[in-house]
DNA sequence: CTATTACCTGTACTTGCTACAGATTCAAGC
DNA sequence: GCTTGAATCTGTAGCAAGTACAGGTAATAG
């Protein structure tokens, strides 16, 4: 194709064409995401299509949460050549089952906040049941700070 | 009541007590939300009911996914004794709104995963639209993003 | 009085970047 | 060829929110 005319290109057209910083590809390149590209007389490093379309994938996997490590996972299977739907499958659906986990983390948090927050008068008096709330020490009874407050 | 006989407690005692670490909790000291507490003659730190209560309530509000700058924030109210219930209350639903936008997110995640998953055979073939769709390269089938590149 | 905990400080590591500083190199204009 | 000025280089340090040592001292039980 007439595109690879447009190659080779210096990381700062390649961050652009990526949406993700200089720093950044430098560090996946120093994490081994990113293979070291052939660099120029003068050290600059330049990158080729290949280059472009890895990095466009490590990119869209960050944007769907995977961990790093997962896309090593990923990348690892695809540099193999050794990799199937059904690992991909699997994978991608045990990153699904995170996502869910944190989903309901997230929901259970929110529904204690409104709770609390119920509680509150919402007036501008120097009190609050969340603050009473949380500031309660661990169940055992005994009140009473009140005698010897020294914070 | 007598309570008050059980303290001062070592950073071991408060650590199982607050089930935080001890590190996490000279790591909380450092950082200016646990008061330094007084220390025995050899230097060991000696805690006594106020340090439980307060570390109680910082673990807590993390535990509800606040940031420590956050709680930093509450604190500040609460030592001052200057929080109404108005503060309180605006703090926490902002704090709901974050959440939300977190599961939002989340949710499309989640939502864009399922739908790759759902392209895949499932079957052990190398090969996988998963993958496919990840790696393709930003579709600009040919025209021109190389011919000025300017940050 | 010794053995075993408990605790001390200080530093480095984690994840996924971001932000410099200070030195080169590249590309363009004249 | 020379001089800008932008682009890039390496290396280091920082963010949140802790965690994990190492190497030493303190407190306590038997």
């Amino acid at each position: 194709m007439e595109n690879s005319k447009f190659f080779p290109i210096g990381i700062g057209a390649l961050s652009r064409r990526t949406d993700c910083k200089i720093e950044t590809i430098r560090y996946y390149e120093r994490q081994g995401l990113l293979p070291e590209p052939p660099r120029s007389v003068g050290g600059h490093r330049l990158y080729k299509e290949d280059h472009l379309k890895r990095l466009t994938f490590i990119r869209r996997c960050r944007n769907l949460g995977f961990t790093m490590a997962q896309i090593r996972q990923l990348l690892g299977l695809v540099d193999e050549h050794q990799y199937s739907c059904q690992d991909i499958k699997t994978l991608t659906m045990d990153h699904v089952e995170e996502i869910r986990e944190k989903i309901d983390h997230l929901k259970r948090l929110e529904q204690a906040l409104l709770q609390m927050a119920a509680e509150c008068s919402g007036e501008s008096i120097p009190s609050c049941p969340v603050i009473d709330a949380l500031y309660q020490p661990l169940k055992e009874g005994n009140r009473a700070t009140s005698s010897n407050d020294r914070n």
